[in-house]
DNA sequence: GCTTGACCTCAATCTAGGTTGAGGTTGCAG
DNA sequence: CTGCAACCTCAACCTAGATTGAGGTCAAGC
């Protein structure tokens, strides 16, 4: 790790607790763009710290890479986020939170509705209906909770 | 679909709403085990529906093909699920779901927490450090909200 | 006994988010 | 100028939960 600006992909991995393969990922997906030395290698600026730290804590909240492309788009002119743009952005972020919230609410409060009511194959049981609605696809902490926090 | 008590692959498709390949996968993954003609076609008993009709449910729960293997396993003898049985699981799954839920909870807390505060690239930003807990591998419902029930 | 639709197996493909490995360069220190 | 770690690209592989397609068989009706 250098003193001055210029900083190599294994610093950034260092200094952001992402792999380095990872940084390469995103590179590939857009979702940074370091400059290159003369040789080909990836020179990252300070402000490249940030972006990667906005994408790993986005991640955990559950965003996929194309929410978060998304959101780093939004941002004029290819800035790095700042603490206003983190503020209008966790607000968004937050709302889908709440979302996800009462949807999981709402699954757990019909399955109590459901417990030993032994109707597991009928038609009209509102769990085995609900599913449809329930599952959907889209944006959401797939990976955010429903996982082992313990290792 | 007979009006006995053999039935092909197809009429289970309709009575269950999942799809033929599906069911030959989960039959490959071991969640079940119809018995064959002597031309090699499944033959589904009644029982087979319940089961099918179990695993869609648990599916959308959260739970994974694993998870519902394990559930399905402690059923003593083959046995197909009873009210009884249902009872007992969907507690279990219930208690899943309340974790999930105040993790999720957890971690909108964390962020109204953070909203505004700038400190996205800090070492010491709870959201930062809490990622490290929040978003680990295991089994839950990944796939719960967020995807498309419609296709 | 032939047609036809439903069935069979097996392998490949898909999305997401990367990791791993092969084979080859860069660039700094000595 | 050499050694060597860290870098580079590109392709293949991984998990989950299936779907799709190719190529082939079964069984019921006419």
């Amino acid at each position: 790790m250098r003193a001055d600006d210029v900083m190599l992909i294994g610093d950034m991995a260092a200094r952001t607790g992402l792999s380095v393969s990872a940084i390469r990922f995103y590179e590939a997906r857009g979702l940074i763009a370091p400059v290159r030395s003369p040789g080909g290698q990836r020179r990252f600026r300070r402000a490249d710290i940030r972006r990667l730290s906005f994408i790993r804590i986005a991640q955990q909240l559950g965003l996929t890479i194309e929410d978060i492309s998304a959101e780093l788009n939004k941002l004029p002119s290819g800035r790095t986020p700042t603490a206003g743009d983190w503020a209008r952005i966790s607000r968004s972020i937050r709302a889908s939170l709440d979302e996800q919230i009462a949807a999981l609410t709402q699954v757990r409060n019909r399955l109590d509705g459901c417990i030993g009511c032994g109707c597991l194959s009928l038609k009209k049981c509102a769990l085995y209906n609900a599913g449809d609605r329930a599952a959907s696809t889209g944006a959401g902490p797939r990976y955010l909770m429903g996982e082992n926090p313990d290792r």
